[in-house]
DNA sequence: TTGAAAGCGCTAACAC
DNA sequence: GTGTTAGCGCTTTCAA
């Protein structure tokens, strides 16, 4: 900036004046210093003008979902960018990858640059180590989980919702043995959804059958084995509610593999790619990450803007799509 | 830091050398600064600490994909943010969405907060407005295209030749009628792997077929109906090579609806989610973006710790995957 | 309309 | 082993 100043023959701060468009400036002073500008390839650097400025924003945010490359998650990135983007605010992403270890830390690194805003995605058991930042005004807002030891506003699926819808659906259809397959029950969305097969089934009057429930399905392998095991039952389940949606996919493919897929009939939470293109297609309770998302930012920067109300949860409604394999008969 | 000193009684270097592991600190003193800053909730400012060291390293790296909702942008983008990981840099990740102003105005957002290196997909046609910063040696890895008016190191798919892979299986199963569907020729990878599609041709002594040729298919919608009007030629193609994954779930969904799926001979570049699940399943020549991301990554960090060679050109090698659909005979 | 001086939070250089 | 001073690139304040 000095030396465009030097060039231009002004101080610096008229330099300034010109960047960020103040006004007072007379026409030809700002020709002349962009001209000088241009030619020296000056780029401002904004991270040393938030050192000094009012309002100390970086113009950054914090964004970290459960993996940039599991499709929910990339649908929500996808939002907050879009959002982001008309503010002109650069997104900082990361991968939590169920790690509590990479919570903090990704926390961390966003903390010490400074950003704006947290959009985050947790598994720590508590949260209370952000009270502080939420008590400086740092606002974080919380997706596809809700968080412990703190309040703050959360963004989520109605998982417990979504999932009775799933088994109702089941029901409606005849079936009595659905099994639940289902991931980690540290992950609080795995734990909604259970609880919401949980209580559909009881209150249809149908005592849950333990061998019936499987956790701790964290991939496709696992879910195929359960399958595999479920249909060597004496009597196995007529249906499955496969709570996630990599659990779907293993489902698919060892229903598939077993002769089963027609047989047995499958409701996903979640949608799975492709899933209107099977034999049969899949019948999904779908989530809407880009309203997650979008709702998310809107109310990082709504905050942002001055907005002073209590914590607030947002929940995103899910939407039954019927497609074929939730509608098998037992 | 100021306020940490005051504290623990010591000046703002000592708390300095705390904070950064540096050595010649008594235990002692140590131990005081680490209670105070504990006290006092410090958390250290990189950004301001990054405007007077040495290396002016803000370790932050940006990074511009197809869009972050893209499968394979997903992976690209996960396979860099592991290798930034390893070393404490964070990804700003963006969305180029084909549009040559968003390029411009994301390398801009990554200049203006001092990223120590880039990744970038562009669409611009000329790159050489990053010359400046090349020279002035800043790290710049182009991926999935070739950048054009700049030297620059580039990682991308092997594109003519998995092309030409996957219309040399098709002539080996018979067919001579193969219809191209591609995206705009505005692409590099789609100029790219429509030549490798015209030049097997000819080798094999075929005049390609100006109506079994179609471009500028951006999206699934555009891509059935243009399968939809093939299929409707006195002479229609008995194979078709897709050039696109988004084009290929088009060309699928397409074939399926006019009950020509088991008929005519499909294979896609790009792998397609759930590919081997669907009947047929989907016979692919398979990129490998988590290569891609990672040798990107790896590149950046190489010039970062002082690798001072020539731009090269890696190229990543496809694999057919070989899964029904390509192998239906005419 | 313009510019000089102070200072944002930190590190480099050097003195003690 | 520890502290002091200058300065990174910019904005704020205030005077001209």
């Amino acid at each position: 900036m000095k030396n465009v100043a030097d060039l231009a023959g002004v101080g610096v701060k008229t330099v300034s004046r010109v960047i960020n468009r103040e006004p007072h400036v007379s026409e030809e002073t700002i020709a002349r210093v962009r001209r000088a500008a241009e030619q020296l390839h000056y780029q401002p650097d904004i991270q040393a003008g938030n050192l000094r400025r009012a309002d100390r924003r970086t113009d950054t945010l914090g964004l970290l979902v459960g993996s940039v490359a599991n499709p929910f998650s990339a649908a929500v990135h996808r939002a907050v960018e879009d959002i982001a983007l008309e503010r002109h605010v650069a997104v900082f992403a990361s991968s939590l990858d169920e790690d509590p270890e990479r919570e903090l830390s990704s926390v961390n690194a966003f903390l010490r640059r400074r950003v704006d805003g947290l959009i985050l995605t947790t598994i720590q058991p508590s949260q209370a180590y952000l009270g502080i930042q939420l008590d400086q005004g740092v606002p974080i807002v919380f997706v596809d989980r809700r968080p412990h030891g703190i309040e703050a506003d959360t963004v989520m699926t109605e998982n417990a919702e979504g999932a009775s819808g799933a088994v109702e659906h089941l029901l409606a259809m005849g079936h009595r043995r659905i099994a639940y397959l289902g991931d980690d029950e540290k992950i609080f969305t795995a734990r909604e959804r259970k609880r919401g097969y949980l209580d559909t089934l009881r209150r249809a009057g149908i005592a849950p059958d333990d061998r019936l429930v499987i956790d701790n399905l964290d991939d496709e392998e696992k879910a195929s084995a359960a399958v595999a095991h479920l249909l060597a039952l004496d009597d196995p389940p007529t249906a499955i509610f496969s709570a996630q949606n990599l659990i779907t996919v293993g489902v698919i493919t060892s229903l598939r593999s077993a002769g089963a897929s027609t047989r047995v009939a499958l409701v996903g939470f979640d949608d799975v790619p492709m899933a209107a293109l099977l034999e049969p297609a899949v019948t999904v309770v779908a989530q809407d990450p880009a309203s997650i998302g979008e709702i998310a930012a809107r109310r990082v920067f709504d905050r942002l803007d001055g907005l002073d109300e209590p914590a607030q949860e947002f929940i995103v409604p899910t939407r039954l799509i019927v497609r074929g394999s939730g509608e098998i008969r037992p």
